[in-house]
DNA sequence: CGTAGCGCCTGCCGGC
DNA sequence: TGCCGGCAGGCGCTAC
């Protein structure tokens, strides 16, 4: 599951390949995914052009050319890594970019909730990558804003903090965990965060996304793989997924709640509902 | 405007 | 053993 560490670690392990490479053709097996893959767009406008930049906004991965911009996200299951041109097709790869020294850029994602896009010359173009949010990482992504943000919302905390609209990147787990961390309970309402758990939360958010792509820098040795598999780094976490399991901190037991649709996991003492 | 709920899709897990 | 229901999850869309 792709989190915007996952997704940070797939750029810096594919750009070197990418930039200054150039694209030869690209094959578009099956087009759907969150939305169709743009192939007719694509087979035109790729070929033959020189990717420029391998960048992330959010959890897109931006592959920029000067005819524009392939855009792809990861979704729930994807996976982009680079393989030979003899490497065998395997089930769920739908898309690949060939590159020159006989190299692929390919695209795998067995629930296709991923998505790959085209951007052309102006990537606001792309309904998308519009009306998010600061990276988290940034320096626009601090206490007062937070604070300024969380102060009209009626929801809770851990929502506003996996609204893509008011900070990007932030998914489930890491949403948990940064919680944790800050000691402040999932469910609190958002408005109650007053400047002190504000100025926390936005260090723990930044913490843990650090901390899982340093983790992600090496563990995830070589995208150049015979195999494709792309070696998501095991997580190691202190919330999630660990309910009835002792708190680290304190020994009590995890709780593990609904919120919104999503799995939540908090530790009872050590983050008090207020 | 904010918020809640839905649905896309497949692999996996537990129950029968 | 095999079948099947339920769940997981990012995130845009719709409805209120």
């Amino acid at each position: 599951m792709p989190e915007l560490p996952e997704v940070e670690t797939t750029v810096r392990g594919i750009r070197p390949h990418l930039v200054d490479n150039t694209v030869k053709h690209v094959v578009v097996r099956h087009k759907q995914l969150r939305w169709p893959i743009p192939a007719l767009t694509l087979q035109r406008l790729l070929p033959t052009q020189t990717i420029l930049n391998v960048s992330r906004r959010a959890k897109y991965i931006l592959i920029e050319t000067s005819a524009g911009t392939l855009v792809i996200h990861l979704g729930m299951s994807g996976t982009l890594c680079l393989v030979d041109a003899k490497t065998p097709v395997k089930k769920h790869d739908h898309f690949d970019c060939h590159l020159t020294d006989d190299l692929i850029l390919r695209y795998n994602d067995p629930r296709r909730f991923g998505a790959i896009l085209w951007a052309g010359h102006d990537l606001d173009s792309l309904a998308v990558l519009n009306h998010l949010g600061p990276e988290p990482l940034s320096k626009a992504f601090h206490a007062d804003y937070l604070l300024s943000k969380a102060h009209k919302r009626q929801t809770s905390i851990k929502q506003l903090i996996m609204d893509g609209k008011i900070v990007v990147g932030v998914g489930n787990i890491y949403a948990s965990e940064s919680l944790f961390l800050a000691k402040i309970h999932p469910l609190m309402s958002a408005k109650l965060l007053n400047k002190t758990q504000a100025k926390v939360l936005c260090e723990t958010i930044r913490q843990v996304l650090r901390a899982a792509i340093k983790k992600g820098g090496t563990t995830l040795k070589d995208f150049v793989q015979s195999d494709g598999k792309p070696g998501y780094f095991s997580q190691q976490l202190t919330v999630y997924d660990r309910q009835g399991l002792p708190c680290v901190q304190c020994k009590t037991p995890i709780e593990h709640i609904q919120l919104g649709q999503r799995a939540t996991y908090f530790c009872p003492t050590c983050q008090k509902y207020p």
